[in-house]
DNA sequence: AACTTATGAATGAAAG
DNA sequence: CTTTCATTCATAAGTT
């Protein structure tokens, strides 16, 4: 697949977006989801409401609900609401960085010790053997406590050989 | 506004591609693993070929094979699969849901991944195209430009109700 | 038109 | 397995 932009996307025209009353009548792009300023609306409104994570449900919902101003998906709305709790977050952080000063060494410090905490398992060598009777959980779980290496120049890579055989 | 961040001192990213059509300028980016082309061609082979979920010693292998393109750590693999399965359900999921909303609208073609049988033992030599060729094509990135448009204005909308009573 | 900002979309990592 | 969080990438919209 090369192409893949022309099979029946072509908008007309976008309204115009949040701003009020905006009315530029102007941006015709897709691609993306352009929220018209009346679904903005709705949603921050929703977000000020206190809803921060929809269910799948009442995204199900917003949409059908907003879908009435304009074109829209769930996993529009799923993503509103992702980014903007996350960014409401991201802003605050930003803001309770201010403690600042000569660094009160809690901060770097807990982050500090956390790595070399319990990470003395070293699961390097994975059990490559077949377990006897119940191989049950025996996988995912234990590969998360691996530990971080370090960044490591790896862009020299050979060429491409997709042969999966190794399995 | 921001900067590179400074914790640990580890690299910091470089932007850049990640063997797009570009050529084998990967970005060094760490803080968390960035799989190259080659990396995310395998592994969606893999999965493509039935594999949903890897047991700890086939997550072994993988790795190590991935390894050959570029660092990547065993955790890696185990994530990719779980988050991959868990979005191709999700976004099923939510795709039907509003399709009845849409209605006249083409049908998407993300069903067209339809799910793959179970049975596919053949992972044994998979081979797409020619070690060597040019064919470097993003796997990656590419990938965002599906086509997901069809930007039905609706510029005749009724006018706002700002009553959220629909949840 | 180039640059910057705002924000939609994606995804690695992890929690529940 | 499902859901959430954190970061990053991409791009429409706004600014200079």
């Amino acid at each position: 697949m090369d192409e893949g932009m022309s099979m029946s996307g072509f908008c007309v025209k976008a309204a115009s977006v949040r701003g009020a009353g905006g009315n530029g009548s102007t941006g015709t792009k897709c691609g993306r989801w352009t929220p018209t300023a009346e679904q903005v609306k709705v949603l921050t409104e929703l977000f000020r409401s206190g809803l921060r994570t929809p269910s799948t449900d009442q995204i199900q919902r917003i949409s059908t609900q907003l879908s009435f101003y304009g074109k829209i998906e769930s996993k529009n709305v799923f993503y509103w609401f992702q980014n903007h709790k996350a960014r409401e977050r991201q802003k605050r952080r930003r803001v309770s960085s201010d403690d600042d000063k000569i660094s009160s060494s809690a901060k770097h410090f807990a982050e500090m010790n956390r790595v070399v905490s319990e990470h003395e398992r070293v699961i390097e060598t994975l059990q490559l053997f077949p377990l006897n009777s119940f191989d049950r959980e025996s996988s995912d779980q234990k590969l998360r406590l691996r530990a971080n290496d370090q960044c490591k120049e790896t862009e020299q890579h050979p060429p491409l050989d997709l042969r999966l055989s190794f399995l």
